[in-house]
DNA sequence: GCAAGGTC
């Protein structure tokens, strides 16, 4: 049996079709995995790499004395399986192969991917041939080629990828382990540290620096605004930038009418379409129409797995001569994009355009199958529609342009105006996604004068450098060579997780900036591109032999322990750096009361909460959502008002929610409740204010003589709000407790606001549960619930009330429960039916529902009913059940009518206890006779 | 619990 290995398993299956003529090929599925079998071949895909390399188990523990985080540089590295049932397979797969070939990628991962499969077969099979095809696209031609022709695996080229490996895994799990410890900083919030994203993560601390530091140099534009043909233009003086305000100045006051045509310049210009989507150039694209790069990938990946485009993970600009441009055209006929792609065959330029990167792995990324909006949904249709027309605009002709420069005089003084008109679109006519910018001025006449509508002399500054998007990053990882296709967009999503950066465009945090700081400091080295660069060139050296995959390790280790030398020197004050500037991660600015830090607080439940750093002296506090809705973190925006830091919950996979400023949310939502006070008035609340004063919690804790001498009030007056403001808070804890039940049990539903039903509510005189159960449902229409809800709402209301009598009778919460699964749910229930049967109903003792309704009855103020003993129940219920066809069902219903035991059921008239039990008066009459014979004979 | 690189 021939075992053909692939990276991937949409490879295995393309190969397998590609040797197998597409004839007799049978796809199967063996343990868990596909596989493709023709004659007597079986092809496999792995998942890229099978297995992966880690430390010893002894050196999980990261507060290990003896492993410490210095001693993983010379810890033994060992392969784990990361695919177990693939691993498998291929191992029991080997074992029956009498020949192997493997077909991985051709590229230096793939090569090392491949030996990982070769080494799994090797411990099942140590004679099977193992034979190697390279081919750098998956085509008939190249397929049939790498398969006649075979080589071996080359040892020495998966070496410089294992050397990869083992320095990556070393320097980055020693510096992550020996930062987060010295900081502190452990479970989600590790510092990590790594040979790309480090540089990545400097690379934006350094533009932010820039940033911080530029300073602005003013300027001076001229302009004059003319007209002809009633058309309004602009023209600019010659001299472009004034850096002197005279001589701008000057200018202007040199600047008469009228304006002189002088000359006329006209030209055309060509417009090349863009070229072919590679990875990079896709997720720029995708970022202008808001796509994230992570988000952007995502869908990519999901278009593709379900054939709509091809393999977004390329480095390629070029079509492959293989690729039929034009099935793919006929293809995309059927969409919605039928009339551009008809356009685009009339006029095909006559090559496809194509960019500087040319690689074999795998063609540009281009639309492969036909899709609709309908199916695919909005955000993998935009994908897809980016894709499509991307490809057509690389068949398209250029767009020509015509373009103007005219050259004016007024009174001496030089001006210039610069104009374009796109003669024809060409690409731009199907590609939407890069505005064409033009910039008409109407047609002029050399010597031709035009009037001077106004002379414009505006001041202006000089821009610092603009943030990084995470698209424009990408591409700067790319020209630094950090990273590869496939990671690059994951960096930025591992930044963004682990807090070091936030946003798009990215801007650092400061726990971001301290890593940097420090590492800068004492480990620079992994903080620059050029490490990559390094690993790269010594790469190379192994694949050439030159070197080999120790020597470069050794000499990596030994760079790491000079490093780490400095590092443990400095050990404390790198971790006493980078927890300060973390602590101001959280401060938001002064205290409005003390003058100390207010600062976000984290509790260890879901709490959070904005206090001041001269607590316990100072209380100030300032409430936040729970965590729930997500951490609380600042923003780099500042409250004009308040010069504190705005405040944002962050949640995963949602949309931050945007407090603002704490300060300002927390006074609003409060004046509301402050104005409950009957005597609160303008003159009381701003005075309260000024005192930051703000909630009525906070009025109620203050005593009346310091409440008098801050607002300037008479005591009695002071009193006299405190005592409203007691009666207010009783009123707010009564609406929140309503809210709150409302929230439960009312279902959210698009475009309806929870804050509005509840202020319709309070309007309507409800102002808590009990009011609520008593409402008729009708008259909560005005709440804009509707009529069912409102039913639900009133009986859910209703349960709760009777449930809180009882509370406050004092019947415990497991009682409770029971009688409200019995169905007993109001107090005057409970009263009303025969202890016996709620005994029986509930499960509870008679002695406890005897006790439970004592209370009941003396707290609705009825008559306690008299007791039973236990014995006479007793001695009932064994006669009763003694008769011939009672059974425990009857017995319940008869318990229901009070009857409890046969002496009970003699007297009793039959009609009457059929009606109330709801059993056949005949049988009745049955139980009665032989009761009667029973119990007196 | 750590990296970066494959792939899903």
């Amino acid at each position: 049996m021939h075992l053909i290995i692939a990276e991937k398993n949409i490879a295995a299956h393309r190969i397998a079709q590609i040797l197998s003529g597409e004839k007799n090929l049978r796809m199967g599925k063996e343990g868990g995995v596909p596989t493709y079998i023709f004659e007597d071949t079986v092809v496999v895909g792995l998942k890229g790499h099978v297995v992966d390399v880690d430390f010893l188990p002894e050196y999980a523990d990261w507060r290990s004395k003896e492993y410490t985080p210095r001693s993983l540089i010379d810890a033994p590295i060992v392969k784990k399986v990361t695919e177990k049932k693939i691993v498998d397979l291929i191992r029991k797969l080997g074992k029956k192969a009498d020949l192997v070939t493997i077909a991985t990628d051709y590229d230096t991962e793939g090569e090392l991917i491949g030996k990982e499969a070769c080494e799994i077969i090797r411990s099942g099979n140590k004679r099977v041939p193992m034979l190697r095809a390279r081919f750098s696209a998956i085509t008939p031609q190249e397929i049939l080629h790498a398969f006649q022709q075979p080589s071996v695996l080359d040892l020495a080229l998966a070496a410089a990828g294992e050397a990869r490996q083992e320095i990556d895994l070393v320097w980055g799990a020693s510096l992550t382990r020996f930062i987060s410890l010295a900081a502190r900083r452990g479970g989600t919030n590790i510092l990590s540290v790594g040979r790309v994203q480090s540089p990545t993560l400097a690379m934006i601390v350094d533009r932010e620096k820039e940033i911080e530091s530029f300073i602005p140099e003013p300027y001076w534009n001229l302009r004059c605004v003319t007209e002809k043909d009633r058309i309004v233009f602009e023209v600019e003086h010659a001299h472009g930038r004034f850096t002197q305000e005279e001589e701008a100045i000057a200018a202007r006051n040199r600047t008469y009418a009228p304006l002189v045509v002088t000359e006329i310049k006209e030209s055309e210009k060509l417009d090349r379409p863009p070229a072919p989507f590679d990875t990079t150039a896709f997720i720029v694209a995708a970022g202008r129409i808001g796509f994230g790069a992570g988000k952007a990938m995502q869908i990519a990946e999901d278009l593709y797995m379900n054939g709509y485009i091809s393999y977004p993970r390329t480095d390629n600009t070029l079509y492959p001569k293989t690729l039929d441009i034009s099935a793919i055209l006929r293809t995309l006929r059927k969409t919605e994009f039928g009339s551009d792609v008809r356009w685009v065959e009339e006029h095909r330029r006559s090559s496809p355009t194509h960019g500087k990167k040319e690689s074999t792995d795998h063609p540009p990324i281009h639309p492969t199958g036909q899709a609709s909006r309908q199916e695919l949904g909005e955000d993998r249709w935009r994908v897809y529609e980016l894709v499509v027309r991307r490809f057509l605009a690389t068949l398209s002709p250029d767009a020509r342009w015509k373009m103007m420069k005219v050259c004016l005089r007024a009174s001496e003084e030089p001006y210039i105006a610069n104009g374009s008109r796109l003669l024809e679109p060409g690409w731009r006519k199907v590609y939407l996604f890069s505005e064409a910018q033009e910039d008409p001025i109407p047609s002029l006449l050399e010597g031709s004068t035009l009037p001077l509508k106004d002379v414009i002399l505006d001041a202006k500054e000089t821009q610092p450098p603009p943030r990084y998007s995470q698209s424009r990053l990408i591409q700067r990882m790319e020209e630094l060579g950090l990273g590869t296709k496939s990671t690059r967009h994951e960096v930025v999503g591992k930044l963004l997780s682990r807090r070091y950066i936030q946003g798009n465009p990215v801007r650092p945090t400061l726990v971001g900036r301290a890593v940097i700081d420090a590492l800068e400091d004492y480990a620079d080295t992994i903080t620059k591109p050029e490490m990559t660069q390094t690993l790269d060139s010594h790469m190379q050296q192994i694949k050439e032999k030159k070197r080999t995959r120790k020597d470069v390790a050794e000499e990596s280790r030994y760079m790491l322990q000079e490093i780490f030398q400095e590092l443990e020197e400095h050990r404390e004050d790198i971790g006493e750096e980078i927890r300060e500037k973390i602590a101001e991660e959280h401060a938001l600015g002064t205290c409005p009361v003390c003058g100390g830090t207010l600062r976000i607080r984290q509790m260890k439940g879901s709490g959070q909460f904005i206090g001041c750093s001269g607590y316990p002296r100072c209380t100030f506090n300032i409430n936040l959502p729970g965590m729930q809705w997500g951490k609380a973190v600042r923003t780099e925006t500042i409250c004009p008002d308040h010069s504190l830091h705005h405040v944002r919950l962050i949640r995963k996979g949602v949309r931050p929610w945007e407090i603002g400023c704490a300060l300002c949310t927390h006074i609003a939502s409060h004046t509301e409740s402050l104005r409950l006070i009957p005597m609160m008035n303008e003159s009381i609340l701003s005075r309260l204010h000024a005192r930051h004063v703000y909630t009525v919690t906070d009025l109620t804790g203050m005593g009346g003589e310091r409440l008098a001498t801050l607002l300037g009030l008479t005591p009695i007056e002071a009193e006299r709000l405190i005592v409203e403001a007691q009666e207010a808070l009783v009123l707010l804890r009564k609406r929140s407790d309503l809210r709150k039940f409302v929230r439960n049990h009312l279902p959210p539903r698009r475009g309806r606001k929870q804050t509005e039903i509840m202020t319709r509510m309070y309007a309507a005189g409800i102002n808590d549960v009990r009011s609520l159960a008593h409402t008729e449902p009708a008259a909560l229409k005005v709440t804009g619930i509707s009529e069912k809800e409102a039913e639900v709402l009133l009986a859910e209301g209703k349960k709760l009330c009777n449930d809180r009598i009882f509370r406050d009778i004092g019947i415990p919460a497991a009682s409770r429960k029971k009688y409200m699964e019995a169905n007993i749910q109001a107090p005057e229930e409970l009263c009303n039916l025969p202890p016996v049967y709620v005994s029986h109903r509930t499960g509870l003792s008679l002695d406890t529902v005897m006790r439970h309704m004592e209370k009941t009855c003396t707290f609705i103020g009825r008559k306690v009913p008299s007791k039973f003993s236990n014995a006479v129940v007793e001695r009932g219920r064994t006669g009763l059940l003694s008769l011939p066809g009672l059974g425990d069902g009857m017995l319940e219903r008869l318990y229901y009518a009070g009857i409890i035991g046969c002496e009970d059921l003699v007297k009793a008239d039959p009609r009457k206890l059929a009606e109330s039990t709801g059993i056949p008066e005949s049988k009745i009459r049955e139980f009665i006779l032989s009761a009667a014979s029973h119990c007196t004979g």
